[in-house]
DNA sequence: TGGGTTACACTTGCATGTAAGTGACGTGTA
DNA sequence: TACACGTCACTTACATGCAAGTGTAACCCA
């Protein structure tokens, strides 16, 4: 295993996580202390993580976590709109044995959860989805949305709590049962409302926060 | 300037052109002695690259220029089916002037064309409506789409030479005129029909040269 | 002959050194 | 005071060194 790619996969987690929350200045030098490497991985996973607009490179000055501006969510929500959808009726056309491994995903609000595991849950199902839809590459713009998505969601999961660990779970079995039915229109109906729902949330959310972690619009730093 | 981001659209272009052709093997050394720079930015364009699959690291042995799969191009199809009439939908809702620019893209087939001049007279349109769908990733998403499209197009244009330059001028009229009258119906179902043409000349294209660049469907995909 | 082993050439992965760009701050001057 | 201007600390961009992984081919031995 290259050591680069553990070194990505954690701090990209660490953001996704908030870990290393939006705004965030991040160094090299700091990253390679704390995951006692040189800068050379460090700076792999960095550009790496700036191709998929986590960071941004300030050249020769640094790296920032980027913030959330409520415009780039709502980019991010339409694309989700268009594209959940768009899962949902390719996955329907998928064979019936494909199709019931998505069984795994019922029955999971019928136990206490934590926010780990929602979002695992959330995570994975969406991303089942995905592959199932037989297009590799939608299947991976699907999954960069998620991943884009899934920082909001944990903004949002700080405000909402858990309420919406029911809702969303059964939503998912209503989409699975249209799959497994092979009614693709369907599908893609409550596909589409079901992205709609959590992103409705998750922008009142995102409006709460907005002092400490969403930027609304960029603006000058040194007024006084 | 950073020296890297040069040296990344250096060999982006090559391999968009073919200049490195599908299958090639590529070399840091060998790259770093055409370009006069150290291996350091050389590795950082090839990371980049193999962020957007264009090219494949094999860890330890060196980098490859992607091979073109049937089925990949069909995803790629696929999606750029969903993406383009999505970006027109939304570019029908802006405002006349900047619809207005959209002018500059009438009349190009009243001269005589290169194959470059169509190249890049094609890209421009694309990533203009993309533009103006005011949605900044959706249009990551189609212009990305778009450059992955744009080498399938070169090998296309070798068999269809320029046959094509006039139907897709007509096209883009038409398209251009749906938008500038706001008819969001109109100009997707355009923006459909357009892909779909362009993409079946070039399925053609492709099984023509098959034997050449393009790789056959390596792994049974889980539909069709 | 053929299976296994070893040595080697080759290429990148990671570490580190150096230079250059950037912003901050203090100083001098009008 | 207000505004250039020079200095300095800091951080990355790029160059280079070295070690480790991979494939190949020669070689040994049964």
């Amino acid at each position: 295993m290259l050591l680069r790619d553990n070194i990505y996969r954690s701090i990209r987690q660490a953001i996704l996580t908030c870990e290393f929350p939006p705004g965030q200045e991040l160094r090299e030098q700091m990253l390679a202390q704390r995951y006692h490497v040189s800068r050379s991985p460090i700076r792999d996973s960095l550009l790496r993580l700036e191709q998929e607009n986590l960071v941004t490179v300030l050249p020769r000055q640094g790296y920032r976590v980027n913030p959330i501006s409520i415009s780039d969510a709502e980019d991010i929500f339409g694309l989700r709109l268009l594209i959940e959808p768009a899962c949902a009726v390719a996955a329907a056309r998928a064979d019936n044995e494909a199709l019931r491994t998505l069984d795994r995903f019922r029955d999971f609000a019928n136990e206490e959860r934590t926010e780990s595991e929602f979002v695992e849950y959330n995570r994975t199902f969406h991303r089942t989805i995905a592959d199932l839809s037989g297009n590799a590459r939608m299947a991976a713009v699907a999954v960069d949305l998620d991943e884009q998505f899934e920082r909001l969601v944990r903004v949002s999961l700080r405000v909402f709590k858990y309420e919406q660990v029911r809702v969303a779970s059964t939503e998912h079995e209503a989409i699975i049962d249209a799959l497994q039915a092979h009614d693709a229109d369907l599908a893609s109906r409550l596909s589409y409302e079901h992205s709609a729902n959590a992103q409705s949330r998750i922008v009142t959310a995102l409006r709460l926060v907005a002092e400490a972690w969403v930027q609304p619009v960029e603006a000058p730093r040194t007024m006084e």
